[in-house]
DNA sequence: TGTACATCAGTGAACGCGCGTTCACTGATGTAC
DNA sequence: TGTACATCAGTGAACGCGCGTTCACTGATGTAC
């Protein structure tokens, strides 16, 4: 055995890789919920019973989309949480760090923004699961700050959830320009960069003796 | 003429309204674009053909639920704006008065939050305007407030989007709750008074003569 | 008030179509010796 | 290395089913006189 995988299931991954470009390419335009599975291997090229030898129905195909969409969402929100920087150079480099990401993930971006909420429950509590694990980390991030000095771990993971929340609705808001449109995106990051800059704000001041609510 | 609708309009405008209705009550499980025309009819007792005498199509179906779900959040939204008190009493009102709506609204909340991103244009635009006009309305109300003194228009903007999808948020986030489970809302509305805190604070201190990003 | 005609919300049958799923199959790849 | 058998990714035909849309229709409601 001079190779990890066997010709059979080397063809196997690249079939169910194809499968899962092309869902992913249908789901510009519609949900998961209404694509179908002949749809799909009509557009690989393959028989529709052939789908069974990757995935039981569209709903399992749909996790794999938002393992393969978070899973590199994951690295990039690692790269932003690993800057260490003032506040206004880590706020610069964080939205373009999102502008770009969403640049070269645009189908992956509109997938999690389209089935975070949509009508495949397998799927937005796969989402619900990865976005959770996110705010973990993120919260453990913001622990390590000396900004955070003196911060419960509650106020931490409201915080957390606050930031995350908020970079997938600025990369949302990225995905949704017209895709060439630079004054679009210039006055998107420019919002976003605001946006993040109040939080900031907010952040530098929630210990100073107000009544929190 | 004694009456503003003949019995034959009346009764045309409770057909529409039945299979408004029935269409929001079959969402709870599905989105829109999976949603079918002869499920709809089912669910109310009309023949299939009966509903395009109300609707061109499935879609003309969901723009009327987007105008009715966004009109009572409208109301909602400017009663929280025409509070006027301290702003952690704001807050609080503000956070219940979401939780009162999503409460009495469980369903719209729904189809907002699943439909604002998904797989049906037409609805995706109608949802998008509503929001754009909230935002304009939350902005003019914001800059009448003393808290916006020396604030540019656009910073008011900025800061009018941000709010409206923190309650958008904090409206999805109750609906998502286990119906009954006041201890989930409890710990929700914690976590929405705190960032809407955080977010005031921010707004405090924005002209405190930091380098804006 | 009564009559004759117009309107139109809702019907029911029909259509062609694409769907998801099943099944026994084929033939290339893998394995044992 | 060569041979005999096992595995299993992908095939192609078949199925029953519900879909959206059309159409001529019916009969209650509305209107003109």
């Amino acid at each position: 055995m001079s190779h990890t995988l066997g010709v059979r299931q080397a063809q196997k991954l690249q079939t169910r890789q194809a499968l899962l470009d092309a869902g992913l390419r249908l789901l510009e335009n519609q949900s998961l919920s209404s694509l179908g599975l002949r749809e799909v291997t009509r557009a690989v090229g393959v028989a529709p019973a052939g789908f069974y030898r990757h995935f039981q129905g569209m709903g399992e195909l749909g996790v794999a989309l938002v393992q393969e969409a978070l899973g590199s969402l994951h690295a990039m929100i690692q790269a932003i949480l690993d800057e260490q920087d003032d506040a206004a150079e880590v706020i610069q480099r964080t939205v373009d760090v999102i502008a770009g990401h969403v640049r070269g993930h645009r189908a992956h971006i509109r997938f999690i923004a389209r089935e975070r909420h949509g009508g495949v429950q397998l799927v937005r509590e796969a989402i619900a699961a990865e976005l959770d694990q996110f705010a973990t980390e993120v919260s453990a991030a913001l622990g390590a700050q000396p900004l955070s000095a003196g911060w419960s771990a509650d106020d931490l993971r409201m915080l957390a959830e606050l930031y995350v929340d908020r970079m997938l609705m600025t990369a949302t808001a990225f995905m949704e320009a017209p895709a060439g449109d630079t004054g679009a995106e210039a006055r998107i990051a420019r919002t976003a960069r605001r946006q993040l800059f109040l939080m900031y704000l907010g952040r530098r001041h929630w210990l100073d003796g107000q009544v929190v609510p």
